[in-house]
Formats: structure tokens, sequence, C-alpha cells
DNA sequence: AAAAGCCCCTGGATGC
DNA sequence: TGCATCCAGGGGCTTT
């Protein structure tokens, strides 16, 4: 569910609130991806500094420690005041001083995760192999095409699995190869530099559009205030098997890669 | 090192 | 209405 914008969406939307707040209390529901790593109660008194984003996680750094946070396929985060007795798929609560925050996560894919610091086991196996930020700087077109050129498997595959670029999921995959023109089942190290710089572009435009859009909701997706995103009304080719192309009217095809579905134009992706 | 498949889990949609 | 089947936005792990 979560791909960047949303996860950038759902930071934005508390971040500033829970800034400088005082964690009184942790509980737990049913099991996430991973355990805790610590037992809840330690991270009592604690003072959570800040929200940053690598990728699809969340960072809360603490005075001491951070957790990591993952919304999985179906998570999404609500930051209040006044809170409800927890629901069935509401796995995570973190009551602070200044209002709780809550992970309701149904297929518990989800994680939230405690390091002692960025050199901690767990935080360098789910962090240190992430590839570079889309949005923010880093993202470089010689870079993102040298790695591109060692990767002999689909373009649509390589976006996915986030070691080269971050943040990109189905949804932002396939639009993204739909602004570039390139078809998802192109092999990523045969690209033209000219075909890598459209799509390194269209990355880039696709997921600040998404995210002024405040995110996709296609099922459950909102921000920490409940707030959906609207980004799913506005694909040219997820989620419209069948239906006319925006640009050239040839039906949108669908195929299956990895396990998952590719949406694209056979008339404007080649 | 890279690639491919397999899972983890629940719920909604679809079809009989 | 009931039941079976398929599908879903992720990503770490194991095997090749």
């Amino acid at each position: 569910m979560p791909e960047l914008p949303e996860v950038e969406v759902t930071r934005l939307s508390f971040a500033d609130r829970i800034s400088d707040a005082r964690i009184l209390q942790v509980r737990l529901g049913q099991p996430l991806r991973w355990p805790l790593g610590c037992a809840p109660s330690d991270l009592s008194a604690r003072v959570i500094q800040g929200v940053r984003r690598r990728g699809k996680y969340l960072l809360l750094d603490l005075d001491r420690g951070l957790l990591l946070l993952h919304l999985g396929m179906s998570g999404s985060l609500r930051f209040s005041d006044a809170v409800p007795l927890p629901g069935t798929h509401d796995h995570f609560d973190l009551v602070t001083d200044k209002g709780t925050l809550r992970l309701n996560d149904p297929r518990r894919f989800g994680a939230v995760v405690y390091a002692s610091d960025s050199s901690d086991p767990m935080a360098r196996k789910l962090l240190d192999h992430l590839g570079v930020e889309p949005l923010g700087g880093g993202f470089e077109l010689s870079h993102f095409a040298a790695a591109l050129r060692s990767r002999r498997t689909s373009i649509k595959q390589v976006l996915l699995a986030g070691d080269v670029v971050v943040g990109v999921g189905n949804i932002y995959a396939c639009e993204a190869l739909f602004h570039a023109g390139i078809r998802p089942t192109a092999q990523a190290a045969r690209l033209s530099l000219t075909r890598v710089r459209r799509l390194h572009l269209a990355i880039q435009t696709v997921l600040q559009q998404a995210l002024a859009s405040g995110g996709s909701s296609l099922r459950n997706f909102s921000n920490a205030h409940g707030q959906t995103g609207h980004f799913q009304t506005k694909t040219m080719v997820y989620g419209r098997a069948g239906q006319p192309c925006h640009v050239c009217t040839r039906p949108i095809r669908l195929l299956r890669q990895g396990q998952r579905s590719s949406f694209f134009c056979v008339g404007c992706q080649t």
C-alpha cells in the first residue's frame, strides 16, 4: 500500500506534533513482522526528537535510540489526543504527553522495531542495502544509469527492488514507466541513456505529483489525521486494465512480473 | 553479485 | 446466503 508518497504524507501529517513529546506508555497488539526488540516499558520517558523517512521506513529519533516503522501493505498511522479502545487491527500505540500515535495494520506486514542506534544490527539489516532517495537531491542521473547497466532483469523489477532507488512501489513504478514511454518488461541494462534520462525525470515527477495529491488511497490509506489521498484517480495506467489509454486510446494491458501486476500501454510504451 | 520464487497475513471482490 | 478462489500498494529470506 504505502509507497514513498504515502509514507512521506504520513510523516508530514504528524512529525511536528509529535516532536519533543515524551513517551508515557507503549501498547502492543498482535505480532507484526518483527518483534519490537525491547520491552515496551523500556521506552517510557524517552523523548521523540523528530521523524525522518528513509525509503518507506519512518524513523522516530529518540533521545536515546530510535524506532523504525514500516507500514507494510496495509498499515496506516493515526495521531490524536482522544484514543478509542484499540480495534482488531490496532497493533501498536505510542502514548505520549502530546498525543497517541497508533498503527493500524490488518495484514500485519508492517513493523515497529527499536534500534539502539544506526549501527544496531536490525537497523543495518533493514536500511543498509537501500538505494538512493529519489527526491531530495542525491538522485543523480549518472549513478542511476550506471546502476541500471549491471541489471539484466526488467526495469520494472529493478525499480521495485529498491536497492537502486527507494520508495517506488507498484503504482509509481507503473506510472513512471508510462511517463517515460518504457515498457515494464524492457531490460534495465539495455535502456539507452535517453530513455534512462526520461525515466529518471519521470520517477521524480510522478512521486512529486503523488505527494501533492496526498498520496494514493486504494483501500484504506490515510494520513495521521485520517485524510485520504486522491492520486489513484489520476493514474494513467495503474488499475486501468482494459480501459482506453488517456493519450492514444488503446486499451491498457495487464501482465504479471514477479507475482505483481504491471499495467502499461502498448501504444505509448516501447 | 544478481535473479527468481516463496512466504508472512487479512479482507474484499468475484464466481459458482 | 455460503463457500472457494483470487488478488492486493512490501520486502526479507532462501535457493539457484
